[in-house]
RNA sequence: CGGAGCGUAGCGCAGCCUGGUAGCGCACCAGUCUGGGGGACUGGGGGUCGCCGGUUCGAGUCCGGCCGCUCCGACCA
């Protein structure tokens, strides 16, 4: 893509509005604007990172053995009031009247839909463990939106609803989800913490929340040091294996949110204790019969008889992982981009646009890498050096590129990686090809 | 939903107290010089001062109401 054609509109102050650093550089690097408290839209920078992540969930939930269905944002109220919670949910629910004056809601979540499209079609615990995702729209309207889109009141979400006969069963199920999220996280570049969580309203028996250390996160949390050196993506993973013991090491080092947290009680030393503030990207709940019960969703077990199918939910917050990510990643000068999700892996400057000979390697580099597959963006504008910079380094793309005159004098051109405070590696253009392919 | 603040050009702000032809910086357009970390100069364009009403000869400025946005608290993926 050629800068001088791409809609990015960048801005060179903070908008009044933004107050923490993620929705700053959001809006600096032009990648959503806001359209009403707490609903944005995404432009096309912010959008491609708001897919890159989605995808890397998408392949994180088929790994783990779900499969993909697309519900509707609409719902009809009669759902809700079967399942008891019409009335439960309160003025975060954004309910709708149509022209026949049915009452109709924009779904926060989809337990109704998903077991009402369950209880229609399976009959049988032959047909099970079934699981079920999707990632799309959800609105809750929230009396306060803020944080942009980390806590906005329309938000794009991966959701999933297990069914499984029993309650081990529904277990298995749950593990594969928090070993799923474990993965998920890590590859966006993020070191996830799972904290036991309240049940809260919804009540239930199990349930985790995956929070990532942040100083604007919005709850307290408490964890183990030694968080710090773990890492998913070391992990080898066999869904289909019994996953307990991997749930159980990842669960054994301490970690509570503020309201699991008690002082007193609190099994690490004070040295080996963090004590800082985090963010909830990802939440696994079994929460049993709740729905099931509520809204006859049964099936035929082995012996004949009809039982509630046990269920979970778990959801993964995707537009809030755009700001997570950026507040656990960046500088002074911008975003820094994981590679797994970033916009463009390559942003090429043109030095010296209109100089020929600037022009002619640009073009090369321009072509070879989108021929070898390289997301890349191309800085071709007449701009001047430092403007060129700036801007690539707010918009945090991985690998710069730098073209100028200086440097192709002796046949090279300069390669820097994003966040790596400035260092410069000088290179011919095709060995950077080499590199960057 | 309680408390507070703010709405003036695309963005950041001044002007309001003390009413009298709407300003500054950045961005934008044209041109010249420049050219490796947000450059300089010259000349331009862009505003029903959030909306409605009131006071006044006259309202961005004073008064009332409404709307929107932000912050703190309570609540949440």
């Amino acid at each position: 893509m050629r800068l001088s054609r791409y809609f990015l509109p960048t801005l060179k102050e903070n908008p009044a509005e933004a107050q923490i650093v993620s929705h700053r550089l959001m809006l600096r690097a032009g990648m959503v604007r806001q359209s009403a408290a707490g609903i944005y839209s995404w432009l096309p920078m912010g959008y491609k990172v708001l897919r890159n992540i989605e995808q890397v969930v998408r392949e994180e939930m088929d790994a783990a053995g779900s499969q993909e269905v697309l519900m509707p944002t609409i719902q009809p109220a009669e759902l809700w009031q079967e399942s008891g919670r019409y009335d439960d949910y309160g003025k975060e629910m954004l309910r709708i009247t149509d022209r026949h004056d049915r009452s109709l809601l924009y779904g926060p979540t989809h337990e109704e839909v998903v077991t009402d499209i369950f209880r229609n079609a399976v009959k049988s615990y032959r047909d099970l463990p079934i699981n079920l995702y999707q990632i799309h729209w959800k609105f809750r309207d929230e009396v306060r939106p803020r944080f942009g889109v980390m806590r906005g009141r329309e938000f794009f979400m991966k959701d999933n609803y297990s069914f499984d006969i029993d309650a081990a069963g529904a277990v298995r199920s749950y593990n594969k989800m928090f070993v799923a999220y474990l993965r998920c996280f890590a590859r966006l570049g993020l070191t996830p913490i799972p904290m036991r969580a309240d049940t809260g309203a919804i009540g239930g028996d199990l349930s985790h929340e995956f929070i990532v250390l942040a100083d604007t996160g919005e709850s307290a949390v408490y964890c183990d040091k030694s968080w710090f050196k773990t890492n998913p993506l070391d992990l080898d993973v066999d869904f289909e294996s019994d996953l307990q013991p991997i749930v159980d090491e990842w669960t054994t080092l301490y970690a509570a949110t503020d309201e699991m947290h008690d002082a007193a009680d609190c099994p690490v030393a004070a040295d080996q204790l963090y004590e800082g503030r985090g963010i909830e990207v990802g939440h696994i709940f079994y929460f049993g019969t709740k729905y099931s019960t509520a809204m006859g969703a049964t099936v035929t077990d082995s012996s004949g008889a009809d039982v509630p199918v046990e269920m979970g939910s778990h959801g993964i917050g995707v537009s809030r992982l755009v700001g997570a990510i950026i507040e656990a990643s960046h500088d002074e000068s911008g975003i820094i981009w994981p590679e797994s999700i970033a916009p463009f892996k390559v942003g090429l400057i043109n030095l010296r646009a209109g100089d020929d000979a600037c022009d002619a390697a640009c073009d090369k580099l321009y072509a070879d890498l989108q021929k070898a597959g390289v997301e890349i963006i191309y800085d071709d504008r007449d701009e001047r050096a430092g403007v060129k910079f700036a801007n690539m380094d707010l918009i945090g793309v991985p690998w710069q590129l730098a073209v100028g005159p200086r440097g192709l004098k002796n046949g090279v051109v300069e390669l820097k990686r994003r966040g790596s405070d400035g260092d410069k590696e000088e290179l011919s253009i095709e060995s950077a090809i080499a590199r960057l392919s």
